[in-house]
DNA sequence: CTCTTATTGTGATTTTTTTCACATAATACA
DNA sequence: TGTATTATGTGAAAAAAATCACAATAAGAG
């Protein structure tokens, strides 16, 4: 199986939540509508729906449950992903209630937070834990996941720490760049730059 | 001023956010820090550096300060940009407390819902309006800029009574794939693809 | 004051991504 | 049954992005 870039990931990903939420009344979906609502070419949608080994229907398009199923298959949708939420503040536990993660095998299992009157309570079914048991947890559920909502002061401290116990993947939804070994993955969900990029839009 | 890449638009940005989080102590700066840190070529660097129009020292790398400044000034960090909320709950109350909007010019004026238990009451300093007074709020404000954080089930209908009174800009964190007019921008924040992004990274 | 070295700035090249263009073929309909 | 139409699938071309390679040169060591 070829490698398969993050554009095309991210477009695959934006024509799941088409078929599932804005076209889930039709059987069939052309890529000329799929690149219309995205603002693409379709030959190009044609590219991404080949690379995922889905054929069409000459003058019908593409079987919508099946090209549906092809991306969740070829994404790993439904490979289950373990991972821990560290801070547990405003963003943190929006996160923790958001419904689609577990649709794409995104199973949090608990939030991890520094402060003594959050430890021991629940947000959306997950008890927020002692960022002191974040060891011992790591190693004995073998998490290689956490996505990092702590305040940007307290964020290379924490991922030093997570990392020396194991994490391989840091979702990083602070401003913050962080120092990690070349064995670690960082993906920055800098907000600003999607603000700035969207405001950009308006040169086309 | 030649036109400006997203993807130039998203490093820059993470220059910026190195340049003031994680490198604030020191006077000077090498690509090669830079790049070292973000996984980059230093040459893929020091071209994004340029289009800041900044140049660099032999043998001692870029002045941090006019470099932050120099970005800031490219990307309009501090042209005033006004937003609208809609749909206040729990992720559009996280963003309404997110310290570092103002930094980046991106002023959020207040937040919308249709729930009246939500009316009036305020959060983060801003107040809670109900929707039907939208229309009349951004022709009278000239807003241009939304961020759209109601449940997918509402994002369309949301979507086509935002557009009808102006709006041109889109700010998408539902998971949906809104129809527009070609003289509207959304961009889709979309975190799944984020996610699945970051797990693709284990290929390298 | 000279030499070594680290770092920039950028042209050339390579790689990746997107668009173009069109042959192919299934469908709908007269 | 025949024909017009509307999609697909994909090679070729173009455009965009990244990497390579290295001359230029300022700083700092000695
Ligand atoms: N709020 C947003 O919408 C938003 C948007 C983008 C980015 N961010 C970034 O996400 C991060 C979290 O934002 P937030 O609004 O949820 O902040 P918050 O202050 O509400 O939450 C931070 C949480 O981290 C905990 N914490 C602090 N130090 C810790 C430590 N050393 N170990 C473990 N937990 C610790 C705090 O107790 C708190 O619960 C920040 O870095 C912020 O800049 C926030
Ligand atoms: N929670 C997250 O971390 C997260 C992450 C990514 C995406 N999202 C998406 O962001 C959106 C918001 O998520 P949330 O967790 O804040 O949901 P939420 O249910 O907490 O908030 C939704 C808010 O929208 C309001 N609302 C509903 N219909 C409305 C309408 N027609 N007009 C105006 N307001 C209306 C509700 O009253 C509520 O206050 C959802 O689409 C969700 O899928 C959430």
């Amino acid at each position: 199986m070829t490698a398969i870039s993050n554009k095309v990931i991210n477009r695959l990903t934006l024509y799941h939540c088409l078929l599932k939420y804005t076209c889930k009344g039709n059987s069939f979906i052309a890529s000329s509508k799929i690149a219309d609502l995205l603002d693409l070419d379709d030959s190009l949608v044609r590219k991404d729906i080949a690379l995922c080994g889905v054929l069409g229907h000459k003058k019908q398009g593409y079987v919508v449950a099946e090209l549906k199923k092809s991306i969740e298959q070829k994404l790993g949708f439904s490979d289950r992903k373990e991972v821990f939420i560290i801070g547990a503040g405003r963003l943190g536990t929006a996160l923790i209630h958001y419904a689609d993660f577990k649709d794409y095998g995104i199973d949090i299992l608990a939030l991890f937070d520094n402060n003594p009157n959050k430890i021991g309570k629940e947000e959306g079914g997950k008890r927020i834990i002692s960022l002191e048991k974040l060891p011992n947890l790591i190693s004995r559920i073998n998490i290689k996941n956490i996505i990092l909502t702590v305040p940007p002061y307290a964020a290379q401290e924490v991922t030093d720490y997570a990392v020396k116990y194991g994490v391989r993947f840091i979702w990083n939804f602070t401003p913050t760049v962080l120092k990690v070994p070349k064995s670690v993955t960082v993906y920055n969900e800098n907000v600003i730059s999607s603000f700035m990029q969207m405001q950009n839009s308006k040169n086309k």
